[in-house]
DNA sequence: GGGAAATAGTTGGACGTCCAACTATTTGAG
DNA sequence: CTCAAATAGTTGGACGTCCAACTATTTCCC
């Protein structure tokens, strides 16, 4: 299944070879593509038995770290920077698999608020228990290049206006 | 539409104040995840004035690298580590768009090469100085954090199977 | 206080990726 | 030589994300 050299390497000496310029830029979005693709897929791996994938972790995480258990629709994707579709899409999941519900605003009425069951409050640890346990996909990377990486990527995040501060 | 805070930093706060572990390795991934998706966003944009995205642009560069401009289309799949119907859906667009055709394979009946195009061949050099002039959406990193990016990300690939070499 | 503009959320459609199942061809063990 | 197993590719369905368009509600400004 896996090949016996790098096909990353083996694209930037073609690179190069042809005189195409940007080859650090285009070894390093490779590399965050495919490394992208092997974390991600170990976590939905482990979240799997628990009928989770991980925006569904995320939401029931952001929603267990609030006093309520409950945020409204907008908010949730602007934390985990979704677009309102997407959270449309996941808490319909949710809801389905019966650990959130959907709760009108006391005050507003163009807001819908999701909230969290008791079952989702207890599914959300063993999500993370289940995370921490395959170091969240990243095992193989020293915790020391980890938080380099969080450092580096998120001076990018930061210069791509992702947030400001 | 940016936040005035960093969410996943916020996130790592409240992770660590609910003294869940792998902080680092969340935070990791979580950065990993966000970067990956501004720079894909980036990459796109650049591309869709040619009628291409990210996907696309990968198999005609890798066609182009070969001699006769031509690769079965299990050996695309391999090369850029997507699966075979990945590989099929984006060689039926390439197709519709006339940059590349789908022809038998000489001896073994069951291989479909997927050739070039002269269209596909002289597209292929604007997609790359398309996407050398947003650093492959990578703008904000020094060359040297690329590098950096790269190096420890093609040891976490390696450690997790992607090739061995 | 009335109506345009902004805000919140959902729907439908397009796209890309994955998986399971399928057809067709080739390989290889006996 | 033959037939089961392996290989190559496609199809159909599920899922997640995005966009454009839409409904409903609230805000704001004159």
């Amino acid at each position: 299944m896996s090949l016996r050299f790098d096909p990353i390497a083996e694209a930037g000496r073609n690179w190069t070879e042809h005189d195409w310029s940007q080859t650090d830029a285009m070894l390093a979005a490779t590399s965050i593509t495919r490394a992208y693709q092997i974390m991600l897929a170990r976590i939905n791996d482990a979240l799997a038995p628990l009928g989770l994938n991980f925006s569904r972790f995320e939401v029931l995480t952001l929603l267990s770290f609030t006093r309520a258990g409950e945020l409204p629709m907008g908010k949730i994707g602007d934390r985990l920077q979704v677009h309102a579709t997407s959270v449309t899409n996941t808490v319909d999941r949710l809801v389905e698999a019966g650990l959130v519900e959907r709760v009108q605003h006391p005050t507003d009425g163009r807001t819908t608020l999701a909230r969290l069951r008791p079952e989702g409050h207890s599914l959300v640890r063993k999500g993370q228990a289940a995370l921490s346990e395959i170091d969240f996909g990243l095992i193989g990377l020293e915790t020391s290049a980890q938080r380099s990486i969080y450092n580096t990527l998120t001076s990018f995040r930061q210069a791509n206006g992702d947030f400001s501060e």
